[in-house]
DNA sequence: TTTACTGCAAATCTTTTGCATCAAC
DNA sequence: GTTGATGCAAAAGATTTGCAGTAAA
């Protein structure tokens, strides 16, 4: 859990209190592998600790992105999803057949922003880019 | 208005009955250059039509949306906009500074998408990607 | 005449906010 | 003891839904 304890020593660094609360909405998003949302992380963090309010848990999402250990990616369909920013920037590939997210290293997309850059003077931001589509899986089962 | 009237006929053929806020929404959308959102399409059908509900609208989009007559982007931010289908595919190239929102063709995308299926097995549905970022004019302001 | 479509109001769903209380420092 | 953080309730914004009346066919 050395991220963990990282994250905890940034805030207190920052002069932000640590409260159980924030402890355990980093938690939950650490250790889960996946992306998750904040209705998720709510649920979790209700199992041990009954009363937070979901409201905490935004504001908890809300410093943590402005600190910059959390990420945050709009999966679509209004779904926003977080995960923690030291495990890198990468892109993901959604299956809009069974909801499963494949991630794709950041490389595969640099010439795609070379490109744009150069020719459109778009500075992309490609950080957590989401692609929509149908996974090998399910195209199978067509 | 010949799309306009392609339209309508489809409507017709399909069997569902040819109403003023129908033709209205669809007016909405063929005639306008850019993306617009329910919200958008409302405030222009209701310029008319005033007592024209909002609900209306939303119903009108997703039965053209399962007619294929018009698509739906999601620009991320939880803002959903609407063009017609015949339009094409592109891509956008949405600016976070300024909200300008910069057309890109297809083509731009395809080497992506041929690599995305043979190395991931994964089918993209590159239609109406959006990318975030800044346009040009934006960086030099800064 | 038939029944799909509409307007209206109310319900959802997700996220945000005001405020009094509480707890980390 | 201070002041920032939390819980609660209510608000806000976008979309959906139930239902009874209305109009397209």
């Amino acid at each position: 859990m050395e991220h963990h304890d990282d994250s905890l020593s940034r805030l207190r660094e920052k002069g932000y209190r640590l409260t159980p609360q924030r402890m355990m909405v980093l938690e939950a998003i650490e250790d889960n592998p996946n992306h998750v949302s904040a209705e998720e992380i709510h649920a979790q963090v209700a199992a041990k600790y009954p009363n937070v309010n979901i409201s905490t848990i935004y504001r908890t999402l809300e410093l943590l992105k402005k600190l910059g250990l959390v990420t945050e990616t709009d999966l679509g369909g209004g779904r926003v999803r977080y995960h923690p920013a030291e495990k890198g920037h990468h892109h993901h590939l959604v299956c809009q057949q069974c909801g499963n997210v494949i991630d794709l290293d950041e490389s595969v997309l640099s010439p795609l922003k070379k490109m744009l850059n150069e020719e459109y003077k778009f500075a992309a931001d490609l950080r957590h880019l989401a692609i929509f589509g149908t996974c090998g899986k399910c195209r199978q089962k067509k």
